[in-house]
DNA sequence: TTGTCTTACGAAAACGATTAAGTAACACAG
DNA sequence: CTGTGTTACTTAATCGTTTTCGTAAGACAA
């Protein structure tokens, strides 16, 4: 590997005029940085970054915390788009993404601060994780530049995709068809889903639909199978929902396949909504109607904020930026009509 | 940040003692060695891999290349299951992971190569990108450690996924279905879908099965639309196929839609397969015949054939390592019986 | 002439680790 | 007593940069 001191022997200056050359300090005459940049060229120099963080204690690496024990890591639909994104935009300022992690490897076990230490991050992101494990927090405490999605820490920056809003529009478009039987099966207890919950209850208030408590279930994200058989209890209640809304679209394909099952038609018969809006909703028959969040969006403002939060630490006031996602409206959601409404009374 | 120079004021020893007792050198006492950990243990000291790697030349990280303009990144299904477990063997030997690439940033824009050596990769892995971009060969040609997924250069570490025998158990379940007239619509020539379609032909073959050249045709991965087109067209000819094999999962749903909306049943006019085994497929209606990859077993290989060729430069003898995957059988494929056939064909 | 500024560059000390080579202390054989 | 080995350290060089503090040379004013 070519380094500056070859550079410096080639050119006949020293270290430090290559370097600065190099840096286009001020101090070098014009036609010496030049000469001395040509000459890098064409020795093929390419810097060296241990060295060179060594000596500013910038790595120009930003760490990626996820979750990695749910073995949803990379294949999380909705995080996998966030992370696209944040990684696009951070490229573009100069960073790399490195995965924090804490396995434990031959050298023992490092937490995440630690790890993060060791690599000398500039700056680290945090998401899709339980905000509560006592790891996180000592990495948010740290001294390290964080931003967290979808949770928001005192004093620090967060990016948030938002739930409560991407609920009620959901809600609102449910309503608005008529519906007033809504069942909702959450996601597990967490910042995202009591959010997505609170508004859910919260409009439909609004709206003057009563919710009763059997109507609202629980199952995990992405769980299929869970959904699967919430749907076919909320199914056979007295009095049915016609409407039901999932945690995520795949929960909401578990929870079709057991409408089917039952030999009932969607929408005609009871409707459904997802949340997310992975790809292939647009393509199920019929098309999902559910909430597509900005994970392009999340991902570009959560690089842009961290990064400006290590270039200039003091000057950050923005602590939280919530980004709105839109309603798909598919088709898997009927219009009830009055009369319709009234039979089903009857 | 505490560093071995304070642990060896504190201990009353010389750095390079500290170093040799944190490495567990032979050199040093046992207690000496057991009292400085202690103490590095109590003062919070964290190694500072820049300065490590400076004398060492390895920064225990290792690269990875993905394609990035395709837009599909990280929402690659296949690729994403694949990085996952990639990533999770890597963080057990004691690696991290960084994304490479070439975008250009304020300093300019480097290859990959260049980022490569900047960053310092100890070795890099190459995936699901165009295999003949000259940044790409420049960087397997290096002198850094390479290991490819699903592509093979010569005197090359490569990880393949079994496509030719995918294929062919594919073929020779929808043929042992009694299927005669079978239409495939491929992906995008590449390594990986001229391997796929070879097998598809030498299985026709081997079975009897005549394929028109009409029955073959085109559709980018995870194209949906164009699957769709495709699937119409193949539909609307004098002698339509009775089955459809799609390049990938989301193709094959492409299809489906056309199917039905053509009002064909599916698999009982038209049966249709897929590939990759997305997750969502079991749970489609029908569920999805396809030929599920082995993505957990490839990213683990991957990984630790580029670490024991990084740790053991000259040992590494296995060149190529061919990874089966399992036909799932769905309910998309139905059963042609003797006499349906021979009504087929009256 | 002397003094002061500017410009353009160099010398050298870091940064935090690793490691080859050296050395002091002691044991023990001959 | 001398020579040879161990054992347990220390010294000092080194990795490739960055950066502070020179300083020499020339310009220009007084």
């Amino acid at each position: 590997m070519v380094s500056m001191k070859d550079i410096s022997k080639a050119c006949g200056v020293s270290v430090a005029t290559v370097s600065k050359a190099l840096n286009d300090h001020s101090d070098i005459g014009e036609e010496t940085k030049q000469h001395i940049r040509q000459v890098a060229r064409q020795m093929g120099y390419s810097p060296n970054l241990s060295a060179r963080a060594l000596k500013t204690n910038k790595t120009h690496g930003i760490g990626v915390l996820f979750v990695d024990d749910a073995r949803s890591g990379l294949t999380h639909d909705y995080f996998a788009s966030v992370l696209d994104s944040f990684k696009r935009m951070a490229e573009k300022c100069g960073y790399d993404i490195t995965f924090i992690n804490s396995s434990k490897n031959r050298k023992g076990r490092m937490t995440y601060l630690e790890h993060s230490r060791y690599r000398g991050f500039d700056g680290v992101a945090i998401a899709c994780i339980d905000f509560d494990d006592p790891e996180v927090t000592e990495l948010v405490q740290s001294n390290i530049p964080v931003v967290t999605i979808d949770y928001i820490y005192d004093n620090h920056i967060a990016i948030l995709s938002d739930n409560a809003g991407g609920m009620h529009e959901l809600m609102g478009f449910v309503c608005g068809q008529g519906h007033e039987r809504i069942a909702y099966i959450h996601g597990a207890a967490s910042n995202v889903t009591t959010k997505r919950l609170a508004s859910f209850y919260r409009t439909a208030e609004e709206y003057g639909v009563e919710i009763p408590d059997e109507y609202v279930r629980e199952a995990p994200y992405r769980n299929t199978e869970k959904s699967y058989r919430e749907t076919k209890e909320l199914l056979q209640l007295k009095e049915p929902p016609t409407c039901i809304l999932y945690p995520d679209d795949y929960a909401a394909v578990g929870g079709m396949n057991a409408i089917r099952d039952m030999g009932l038609r969607i929408p005609e018969d009871i409707s459904v909504a997802g949340y997310d809006g992975i790809p292939l909703g647009k393509y199920l028959q019929p098309q999902l109607t559910t909430v597509q969040q900005d994970t392009e969006q999340i991902g570009v403002a959560a690089a842009r904020e961290l990064i400006s939060l290590i270039e200039r630490p003091k000057s950050t006031l923005v602590e939280q930026v919530t980004i709105p996602g839109h309603l798909v409206e598919g088709s898997s959601v009927s219009h009830l009509k009055q009369k319709e409404r009234d039979q089903k009374r009857a």
